[in-house]
DNA sequence: CGATTCTTTGAAAACAGTCAATCTGTGTGG
DNA sequence: CCACACAGATTGACTGTTTTCAAAGAATCG
């Protein structure tokens, strides 16, 4: 179970036994089945969750009732609402599970203590965080400069292992497109 | 010239003279004309640029030679390629000047000596990318589910100091629209 | 298998983009 | 100071893409 987690630290940093114990020590589990919210809009977000199995997703309903997917989550990413984290306000985003799914979880304080006695870890966190800026600037760039058919194979290319796995409906609402128009462009470009 | 920034740190932070000193120490200063490019597509960068006066644009040029602004960087804001300074690859990016301006600019060497150095600066640049992750969370939101008049109208809210300063064409860019679409936008809407 | 979820298809409508021309304001050089 | 060039903004007509709405067809799960 937490084997998954270890892998990822050790993959990532070097570190000594005892601080990783101490990393685990302050790690809970959490398992969801399909469908289930560890997030709902309105709640605050006050822990970090990473990733050990399934996949889940992080999204908005807008007034018309339509899901808008920020960002999927599988193995070895993490999970969770920073804003509503940092400025302590209800979250506005909804995170469920896409799959039956296996989670760590980390209290903020826990987690900030971390990041303060273990400066292996303090290391890993910016470096995602960096990671976690430039993808989010990649996307930007595809949603304001691609069309539908440039985004889909942009998707292809960038997360070959979440094509397969994830619903064509939610691949379209990550996209910003109707599923309808994924489904023709899926057809003339023959793009499996 | 170092006022501007001195007080944008220390309405962040508290921090000492000395500190602060040694700060402004490894500033440079940059003066930039309009269209002045402060880096171009194909560049490394390996800097950190704060924008005392003036505006600074990010942006990508496609193909087809279209241009896709990425950012915008006014008096309080930072500029530059995160992705390229991190990884030591050349820029897809080029950022030019909108007005002239004036910047400070700090090598990456000094940078991170800085943030090892001075724990409030450390605090305050990572205050600063967590707002700006957020933000950028937000602007993939928008681009994804909203329609060109719900773009223009959120960035009006968003951005009202940068409305009247920035031609149309550029805001166009910004929100991934074409500058005649959002002409009519403002035409239909009255929004100025 | 029965229900639900997911995907596809068709036709019409809405939306945004393209192309070309014109209009406006600004600034520059003669 | 005027004429002109130029960048920016607008407009019109047209095209093309994407959405919407409605329905039907697959696939999957319990």
């Amino acid at each position: 179970m937490f084997d998954v987690f270890i892998k990822y630290i050790t993959d990532r940093v070097s570190i000594s036994e005892k601080e990783l114990d101490s990393i685990i020590s302050v790690c809970s589990i959490k398992r969801l089945r399909r469908k289930q919210y560890l997030l709902q809009e309105g709640d605050i977000w006050k822990l970090i969750a990473f990733v050990v199995k399934g996949c889940l997703r992080t999204y908005t309903v807008d007034e018309q009732g339509l899901e808008h997917i920020n960002s999927f989550s599988i193995e070895n990413w993490w999970a969770g609402d920073r804003e509503s984290l940092l400025t302590g306000k209800p979250s506005i985003y909804n995170i469920d599970a896409v799959e039956d799914s296996e989670i760590l979880l980390i209290t903020h304080e826990n987690y900030n203590m971390l990041l303060r006695e273990i400066p292996a870890f303090n290391q890993m966190v910016t470096d995602i965080h960096n990671k976690s800026f430039i993808a989010a600037q990649k996307r930007i760039h595809i949603a304001i400069s691609y069309t539908a058919e440039q985004k889909y194979s942009a998707f292809l290319e960038t997360y070959p292992q979440l094509a397969n796995r994830i619903p064509l409906h939610m691949v379209a609402s990550y996209l910003g497109i109707t599923p309808e128009t994924l489904s023709r462009i899926r057809k003339l470009t023959n793009i499996k």
